[in-house]
DNA sequence: AACTATTTATAAGA
DNA sequence: TTCTTATAAATAGTT
């Protein structure tokens, strides 16, 4: 009974899947699939990969790699040795070896803003926390390659900085409806 | 000649690719696949998706769905419809068919922007065009789940602005060093 | 850029 | 829901 080929082709159809059960189960196997593809990009070529999606259901999930922290002090440091960012990314891989741990790491974002979210303060301890400068407002003219790169770090840097805030609190209920959360092995 | 299988095993160890050539192709490759598995998941579940990957070589790629001018317009509407999301969705993708101009599209953006950076006000531009309402500092108390996904429209909001300025603008080099390029099947 | 031996990813099923 | 498994897709090394 376990050699009947009954599935047509497995080919699956590029459209929308209809089954709302199916396309969740869907969305998080293929999710979990990309967050692994794109660790094994930092890992082989030495990138740095930022990947962020929307379910079908509206809950953003996120992946980044190296740590956002990691990227936030290459920002700090203006002239980063290729060399120093390659190893700074292999140690940062060491930390999450199972894709499992990489989904939980990650997806726990969501339900960590989401927790957080009366709390307030989080975006002004940004701009507090920094200098005045607005990196938003600057002109593109003056903006080298390195620069440009940059302003992406600034960005990440936002990120990373709502991130922190919200883990110093107590993180509390975590009710994602469809997120296949699997023990560590 | 050609039934050998002189390659041992064909599997590549989850370190960082010595030969600089290798490493770039590995890149080049598995960029590709993390674009096409992602507007997979676009189509096939009605998922939104960013992704961003900064190559060895240290210049930055990215890849969105759906465009980001329709996330720019659902951000508008204050009560997207799920139905209504899902359709614009659909259509995103039929707008992009292979894989090849997913690469095209996209990473095109980086010369873009390298041969734009001279232009100056694309920043200013955006701050302008937008009412004063300072998004970027606004406290997370008041920002319910909605209002969360909308501050990260926002971020992207800041990106299609700079991108649609630099399509206003004529685009000049395209000086890839490693960017594998197909022709459209 | 195209080919191919293998490894992975994955849609259904159990 | 987690584990299997038949099949499709990705990919590293060549040509």
């Amino acid at each position: 009974m376990a050699g009947r080929q009954t599935r047509e082709s497995r080919r699956t159809e590029m459209r929308q899947i209809t089954n709302e059960t199916s396309r969740f189960i869907t969305f998080s196997k293929r999710k979990s699939s990309i967050y692994k593809k794109s660790s094994e990009l930092v890992t082989l070529c030495g990138a740095e990969v930022g990947f962020v999606a929307v379910s079908p259901a509206g809950k953003p999930f996120s992946f980044a790699h190296p740590s956002i922290d990691t990227v936030a002090d290459r920002f700090l440091n203006r002239n980063p040795p290729p060399n120093n960012r390659s190893r700074a990314l292999v140690e940062s891989y060491h930390q999450v070896q199972s894709t499992n741990e990489l989904n939980q790491q990650h997806d726990e974002l969501y339900n960590q803003i989401k927790a957080e979210k009366a709390q307030g303060k989080v975006l002004k301890q940004l701009t507090e926390g920094k200098d005045d400068f607005e990196w938003w407002a600057a002109p593109m003219e003056e903006l080298n390659q390195e620069e440009l790169y940059q302003m992406k770090g600034r960005m990440e840097d936002l990120r990373r900085s709502l991130l922190r805030s919200i883990n110093q609190q107590t993180r509390g209920e975590a009710s994602a409806s469809f997120q296949g959360r699997n023990s560590e092995k």
